[in-house]
DNA sequence: TTGAGATTTAGACTAACTCTAAATCATAGG
DNA sequence: CCTATGATTTAGAGTTAGTCTAAATCTCAA
């Protein structure tokens, strides 16, 4: 069913990078490494912890999942792979997708503050969630 | 001379904090803790690396210094604490501050777009620095 | 001069990965 | 059906960046 984007050889979709996508399509949040490898376990217990950071960086560079950063702690990952931005909630640390649409303008004009040849833009707003703010 | 913000009991610019200070103020890049603990010891040659790790947190809550944090390996700090974004060359790695001025309407629209109560935004480049390019 | 609190120090500890080498699996050729 | 070649998985050791701890040291007001 998923695509597979990447070719080369030997790039499969095994079971267990199966068992990893279909843990992080399941859910609406954005899991860690460390919840999906509990998650996955479920699935496959056999499973090992070098596995399945290996079948994210796998998915990840297959386009099929995408990967967040924010320097503190873990990295998180997310099952939307367009392009989008994140609210971090400054109370309760709950992370949250949105989409701005003036994006690809955005784009450009950072490229000409900063002189760059742009890839690619993020946003990252910190706040107060609607439920903190309540 | 820098003026501390950050008031409260007991809380000094101390010999070992000037030092960590002073080795931010005079570089022109982003230094990691360790570059910075490198130099300070050419300062302070006793500074222990924790205490190079103290400062920095104290610098930081004092609004002295900036902290940056991309999820990919060691934070990197920086002297300037006025609000700003960054490019990141994705073929050097080196990092670039820039300032977008239409930040403050930028942060209103990503609040509205995520229903959050904004408190900073943050913009992050990727893309290719004028000396890669050429 | 003293002592209470702040600060520094060395080094142990932790979290989040990453690496390694051996075992297992999948499949194309015989 | 066998086999062997390369991809993948596994357990566990190693690494990196940063935090914690407890003892030593410093500072300064009383």
């Amino acid at each position: 069913m998923p695509k597979l984007i990447k070719t080369g050889t030997g790039e499969k979709l095994t079971r267990q990078r199966e068992a990893v996508l279909g843990v992080i399509r399941e859910r609406e949040d954005h899991p860690t490494a460390n919840d999906i490898f509990e998650a996955a376990r479920r699935r496959l217990p056999g499973i090992s912890y070098a596995t399945v950071y290996n079948s994210l960086r796998f998915l990840r560079e297959a386009g099929l999942v995408h990967e967040i950063k924010f320097g503190d702690s873990a990295s998180r990952y997310d099952r939307e792979t367009d392009r989008h931005d994140h609210a971090l909630c400054s109370q309760c640390g709950k992370l949250v997708d949105f989409d701005l649409p003036q994006a690809a303008e955005l784009m450009k004009a950072a490229a000409r503050r900063s002189k760059f040849k742009p890839e690619s833009v993020h946003l990252t707003l910190k706040g107060v969630c609607p439920d903190c703010c309540a």
